[in-house]
DNA sequence: GCGCGGTAAGTTACCAGGAAGTCATATCAA
DNA sequence: TTGATATGACTTCCTGGTAACTTACCGCGC
């Protein structure tokens, strides 16, 4: 009576990057939504389709799960906020070209800002190093894109400019948020009701976002 | 040889409500410290030098403990911004004047405001109560705040209204964040870089914010 | 003044359950 | 056969929650 479906052992036949890339896919997932010190193991194995051990064989401890999800999603987010900014709008236009961009680079994985902003992450060898360099990078973004604001407000005084940063980053995240929970709504429309926000506290701004395409 | 120091079992003459006043305060802080979901019992008896079950006995489950803090903390954050808004002021001056008031009520308790916004707080039939009564309040401020500002501009997407108002709460959420980052800053302090904040985003602004003494 | 019982305040020792992490073992491709 | 892919069963530890017990105070008859 060994049939098919009753094989519980032994390989599947997937290669060992394939199923890294997969585990990491639910990891996010679960982590994202339960947050990363209420997710078990076994529910992300239970997810996927396999059984614990194999992800103790691959990522060595639940951190080092947590570890690579955040490298990916870091990236990710980083990758696409660099784009925006180097496309040399300033001011309130290069806060809506970013704004723009992040919500289509999050449309295929929108766990990955819940992840990156889950304050239940623990400290940890393994897990500084990523998150350290996640956050250098946005820090640096938003330390030019705000650092400008301020100096063109005459204000200089730096901590001034970190409560300033502090706030901004808070708005992106406000925004997302909303936007993930609402599905339904597309990274355009999205974009444009950020457009509507920003006009009804600054007064009228006009600002064509790129990439629209037809 | 029964020395007073060795005595370890029986009352300590603390009254029920002097002991239960002193053990909200107790796990407030180390709920806002962990979270909840982080926080053990165990630690806030060891915190408040007394022993797990008097806290059961006290307050049921560690949900009713966490009840009894966040009706305290809803309550002392929700007084004051009603008080605020009391005031009459409108549009930014309100904005300045809630967050003056918040910063003042906050110094005492600084644990309160993050309590109000962990994450990790389950819902449950002895949570949802006290919170949605918390919200409800707030969430009546907020919509008062900024669906006027929403008219003023002409926006009346109700969608946008409550997307201008996650953005608010997140802002609120930033300062008063950064403030408890930085504990050196006097209420005072805070408010006069918010008033700077707002000035380099939108213009100069004047407002008196009121209650300063001397 | 003084035993005395009821009650509030408080503790030690324990249980049940869940989650991280490990070990021996099984299957299959080359 | 060997090594990579995979698993069931296990240990260990922590935490929420409970049972049983101890100590101190307080009002009351005498």
């Amino acid at each position: 009576m060994t049939s098919t479906a009753a094989r519980l052992t032994g390989t599947k036949g997937v290669a060992r990057a394939d199923r890294e890339q997969q585990i990491v896919a639910v990891a996010g997932e679960v982590f994202a939504e339960r947050g990363f010190a209420l997710a078990s193991v076994d529910e992300i194995a239970r997810r996927a389709g396999i059984s614990k051990p194999l992800i103790y064989n691959y990522f060595g401890s639940k951190e080092g799960l947590l570890a690579a999800c955040l490298a990916y999603a870091g990236t990710l987010v980083a990758d696409e906020i660099e784009r925006t900014a180097r496309l040399g709008e300033v001011g309130l236009a290069r806060a809506l070209v970013s704004l723009d961009g992040l919500f289509r680079a999050l449309e295929p994985a929108p766990w990955t800002w819940r992840l990156l902003n889950d304050p239940t992450v623990p400290g940890g060898p393994e897990l500084d190093p990523v998150l350290a360099t996640y956050r250098s990078r946005m820090a640096a973004l938003s330390a030019d894109g705000v650092g400008e604001l301020m100096r063109l407000a005459g204000d200089d005084d730096p901590a001034d400019t970190d409560a300033m940063t502090a706030v901004w980053t808070s708005v992106l995240d406000a925004l997302v948020t909303w936007w993930l929970d609402h599905p339904a709504e597309t990274p355009e429309q999205m974009s444009r009701r950020c457009v509507r926000l920003f006009a009804a506290v600054l007064g009228p701004v006009d600002v064509d976002l790129p990439g629209r395409s037809g």
